[in-house]
Order: structure tokens, then C-alpha cells, then sequence
DNA sequence: TGCTGTTGACACAAAGTTGTAACAATCTAC
DNA sequence: GTAGATTGTTACAACTTTGTGTCAACAGCA
């Protein structure tokens, strides 16, 4: 099994490498983004550790790159962060990172995402996951939302808080919980923030929004009618 | 929970303690390396914030020392580093912390991170508790309540009351014991208070209500009809 | 550059919840 | 049986919590 890690910190990407190496991985490192991109079309991994902050070329114009190819289309790629970057666009909708990571992180934690992306990515064939919440179905990957067949469109954080929401459906999480899964736990965002958007899917999806439940003095929780 | 909080600043220390306590967290402090490694073997607690830099023994010590032990192997480590040290945070994670942050750093956010790294580790099974009890059912998760698979609308108050109520079937609760739980310590309503609710409560149960038995002169209980 | 859409915060309105007090009903001990 | 204690019930005003419209900041984009 072999990795490509594009990371410009020296000591981190030594690190990484040499923790993968110790779990039988063949690693190959670059340190900028330049040729982090040429090693991974020579290489052809099974999967790419990238660093967002890249010096020649960002982590996401490679990840495009390598999107674009379709040789390379389909290695995992797991996105490394640093605290205040902006992570949203980076994960799977909009460049198309498999994963992502936000510093600082640990080995363990980087083989976990490994692990589960390969497991992912080594079915057969990984069949569009849908979830279906009575009128309302939720395609993640797609990032398609529909009510009665009829698409509604949502931002970004509106489909992460309907998500979350319909991922432990009918049990109440609370804003705090919210705001971390939704938000990032580096975030200071106000909890009423949650209502605000709640709001706003609420009205976007209509009939549907009435699933959406207020636990008063709590939170929220998607359930059937 | 338990958390053993390993710090030789004891303002800090005892901040965070305090922070912890008022989450219901069960705080231990220790304020070297060698007492706190020894701490942490004795109570085994669900989390540990260990300093890096400790007079007896550095947090590396203990860290590779806990690491090492299967008993203790998996108790995760959130690292607390000056904010000079920033070598030290890649032998951190050598040495296996789950997580790490830069002094000076809120509660809040410290917080922050040990929700987020149990919602990592304790996910496992947050398998679904209901309470059955006759006709009545309730269910803390989804924070529903039904009787007779009718779904019954309760307050947070009503609901924790119940809940409390339920969780020690068939007891006696004095009005004390039941306003300590329900609204909590610090609470100074009046024991009377508590005689309200049981009236909301038996009246949204309706028929299930009448499982609520007055103990005369000293509280409630729950009780088979 | 201006335009557009998204976002988080805030303020006010709306809705829901709560503790208390007052009175009624019930129980208990004598 | 009756007085006194205890509990049930109800109404309500104060208080919390939530809903929602608005706005400024900001990013992406042409």
C-alpha cells in the first residue's frame, strides 16, 4: 500500500511518515505542492495526505488537478488544515477531499480516517447513500436535498445542520452539539446562530421543515410527523 | 466522568477544576508528574489534561509511562504546552496525546475538546435506553414519553421529573431529593414546587398519572398500578 | 470593481414554561 | 368529629426560551 504526503512542515511530514511506515506503508513525501501533484500522477498511491497551506501550489488547486484527471480521480484524498482555515469548501463538495483533518492531529487519528476512507473506498461499489426522512431525502454525496422529489437547494451549512440532524434521527441534540458537529469545535459562533439556521430549513423545506422539532430548553431533533 | 487534571500551576489547575466541576465532571488534581502518573493508574479516570512541562516527571514521561500500560493504554491525553514549546507537540504526539492546546487557553475551549475527543472515543454504542414502565414508556434519548404508544408532551421540568421518578421505581423520593435532581443544587425553589409539577405530570399522563403515589409526609414515588 | 449569496449576530416579538401563592381537599392524630 | 397538618389544584405574572426579520461583514465571482 502506498501514500503520498504533501505537507511542508518538515517534522510533521517525517512524523506522519514514518507512523504509516511503522503499519507496513510504503510513504512517499513532498513538500510542496508542485511536486506533491507530479509524485502522486508518477506514483499513482491508494491514498494522498495533503496539506490546505502549500508553498508553489495550494492544497486545493492540486486536489482540483487531481480531481480533473481521471487517472487520478479516484485516490482518496484526506485534507490537513490548520485551525483557522476556512475547511468548509475543501470536503467533498466542492473539491472533492475524501476526508479532512484539522491540526493539530495525532498518528492514531490520522490511521483511524485512513482506515475508514479505505474501507469506503474498497467496496464494490459504494452505492449512493440516501437518506430517507419521510417526504424528505437527503443525498450526501450529491449534496441534494429533496422534498417530495423536488430539489431544494441549501448552503452549505444548512445541508451540514440537516444532516446532522437527520444522522441521529429523532434523538435531540442540543445547540452546543450542534454547533460542534456542524461548525467545528474551533468555533465561537454564538448558539443562537443554531436557531437562526434552523429557521431558514425550516422554511426552505416547506412542509418537511415541520419534522424538525424544538426540544424547548434544549435543542432540536428531526422527527417523523 | 472522571478526569484527572495533571498541572503544576495550581491557579490553572484549580480553574479548570472548578470550570470541570460545574459540568458535573469528578476533578482530581495533581500537581507534578509523579503523583499525577500515579493519580491516573489509581482512578482511572475517562480523560486526563497533562502538562507538558512537570516538575517529578515531564508530561512525555508520563505520557509514554500511561501509553504503556494496557490498563491505561486508551485513556485519552489532552497535552497542555507553554506556548514556546512548540517542538514538544510533535514528541507529544509521538508519544500518543489525543489532542493538544497552547497556553493560555479558555475553559471553554478545553471544554471543547473533551467532548470532542469522547464523542471520538465513547462512541461506540449509545445504544438506544428506553424505560418501559406499564403502559408508559419513555424514552430519554429522543426525549419522548408515551402511554399507550400515544405520545405525551412534557416539559423539560415534567420530564426530568419523570425521569427521576423512573429511575428509582418503585422508591420513595423525598421532595428534597427530588429538587436537588430535577432542578439541581443550587436551586432554592420551594419543596412545594415540586408538589405542582406532580399534579402537570399526572394530569398529562392522564390515566398512567395515577402510578405517581404520594408518600405522605415525606415525597413520591412510582409505583405498578 | 461591484454584484450576489451566505453567514453570524442581534433585537424585538411571540410563545411557552415556571414558581408561587391562595384556596380547596384530604388525611391524621387525638 | 375536629383541629392541624399535608397535599391537590388552579390561576397568574414573571421569566425563559425560541422565532424571525434585518443588517453588516465577507467571500466568491464575473
Amino acid at each position: 500500500m502506498k501514500i503520498v504526503i504533501i505537507e511542508d512542515e518538515k517534522d510533521l511530514a517525517e512524523l506522519l511518515a514514518f507512523n504509516l511506515q511503522k503499519e507496513g506503508w510504503q510513504t512517499i513525501v513532498a513538500l510542496d505542492g508542485k511536486s506533491g501533484y507530479e509524485r502522486v500522477t508518477a506514483e499513482l498511491p491508494d491514498i494522498v495526505i495533503l496539506d490546505l497551506m502549500l508553498p508553489e501550489m495550494s492544497g486545493i488547486e492540486v486536489c482540483k488537478l487531481l480531481r480533473k484527471q481521471e487517472i487520478t480521480a479516484n485516490i482518496p484524498i484526506i485534507m490537513v488544515t490548520a485551525k483557522g482555515e476556512e475547511i468548509d469548501r475543501v470536503v467533498g463538495f466542492e473539491v472533492g477531499a475524501d476526508d479532512y483533518l484539522v491540526k493539530p492531529f495525532s498518528s492514531r487519528e490520522l490511521l483511524l480516517r485512513i482506515k475508514a476512507i479505505l474501507r469506503r473506498s474498497t467496496l464494490p461499489i459504494p452505492e449512493e447513500k440516501q437518506i430517507r426522512f419521510g417526504q424528505l431525502c437527503i443525498d450526501e454525496q450529491r449534496h441534494k436535498v429533496t422534498v417530495n422529489e423536488e430539489e431544494i437547494m441549501l448552503t452549505l451549512t444548512e445541508f451540514k445542520l440537516l444532516v446532522t440532524l437527520a444522522g441521529r434521527p429523532g434523538r435531540m441534540q442540543s445547540r452546543e452539539r450542534l454547533l460542534q458537529d456542524v461548525w467545528g469545535y474551533s468555533s465561537d459562533a454564538d448558539t443562537r446562530t443554531v436557531d437562526t439556521h434552523i429557521t431558514r430549513l425550516r422554511n426552505k423545506l416547506g412542509a418537511a421543515g415541520e419534522m424538525i422539532r424544538t426540544v424547548r430548553g434544549y435543542g432540536y431533533k428531526l422527527e417523523l410527523a
